[in-house]
DNA sequence: GTCTATAGCCAGATAGAC
DNA sequence: GTCTATCTGGCTATAGAC
């Protein structure tokens, strides 16, 4: 039994070994552009071993998808361990996570509209899942903060919602990051910055002068 | 010679249409998704006619990249006309009809970091003299903005150029239209509140309340 | 479960008749 | 310049030996 539960770990992590390099790769190509091939050549092993551990390319992505979502709820219920913070903070913050993940290379962009990706997700019971448990819980922020009045009232909380999941990953900062003019602490700064206070730039607190905007 | 002016006047309109193809399909789809046999099936020719015309598929695309550049440009020499607009004006009515042109489904997806056309558009002067020229009429009106105090000071200019060509092509949009939601109108005002005056929809003016956030 | 080798397919690009 | 037919290469996925 001890052997078999060993095998199982070197099983365990070969995947995990094999999940992070899609990972990365589908933060750096996209899911069209990366091969099954590269994947293999990162992992070192050869294709058809992938494929004793996956059916197909789009579940590959897939599962790999699901780790990233499971991570971010990991995050988003250590934050709500902290009760006490702010809406509008607790979403800042996650936003700075997002950010920070996508700076490390760790951030597959958004399916767009039309990938094949996107046709076998919606599919996919785990991952629509754990997608629509993050926004439930980003979605009780949002609210929340619209109803402190850190928010703006107009806008349909969907709205928001998809704007925060575009930002996780916003092109704008792999441009920023390769001009290699800022630090990556800085990037976050001015991105979040102009993701909550727009490119005005006018602080949330208005009594209290420059604080969110410049820091 | 006014045969010969037919035939090419024939030609360009050919071109014309096989550029408006790719223009549609290169919105839709992006780059790396797009086939030529679906350009060629799109406009009704066979593929080996559109090599005759274009050289290779990422030449096919520059051109057409190159069209919309040369639209945007057009647009906004339209709007330096008009210099008794304040700078944020101009800014904001750029903002505005690039999201028109998206919800038009006209606006190709920025090329992703790693895809093939990038490395192509890079080395095209064409279209990288009029990516420049676009780049320093808008970071005239943004420094321009900035000193009127209508956008962040302490944000550098490229970032907030970087952020305005991000939204050019923000997937929040195709989202929100694919949701049925909102009229395009709705869903430009609020995404050109979100850009400018952030989540939290502090209006620009703080003097005369909820101004830009909820017209 | 790992490998090498290859099947099967589809893409970009070309040949050559008209 | 347009077409049909084809080449060439790279990709996903599998066969079959070990």
């Amino acid at each position: 039994m001890a052997k078999i539960s060993f095998r199982e770990q070197v099983l365990r992590a070969r995947e995990d070994a094999i999940l992070s390099s899609v990972n990365r790769l589908l933060a750096e190509k996209g899911f069209d552009v990366m091969t099954v091939d590269e994947v293999a050549a990162d992992v070192g092993i050869a294709k058809a071993s992938l494929y004793k551990h996956f059916t197909s390319k789009e579940e590959l992505a897939g599962v790999a998808m699901i780790r990233v979502l499971d991570r971010a709820l990991e995050h988003l219920r250590a934050l709500q361990a902290d009760s006490a913070r702010p809406a509008i903070e607790q979403l800042k913050a996650v936003a700075r996570w997002t950010m920070q993940v996508q700076l490390a290379g760790e951030m597959p962009s958004l399916p767009s509209q039309n990938s094949s990706l996107r046709a076998s997700l919606v599919g996919n019971r785990d991952y629509m899942n754990r997608l629509l448990e993050v926004s439930e819980i980003l979605g009780g922020w949002i609210t929340a903060a619209q109803r402190a009045g850190d928010l703006n009232p107009a806008l349909p909380p969907e709205v928001m919602l998809y704007t925060l999941f575009a930002r996780a990953c916003d092109p704008v900062l792999g441009v920023l990051k390769a001009s290699g003019q800022h630090s990556d602490e800085r990037i976050i700064e001015m991105l979040l910055s102009t993701c909550f206070d727009g490119l005005a730039g006018r602080p949330a607190a208005p009594a209290r002068a420059g604080e969110a905007a410049n820091r």
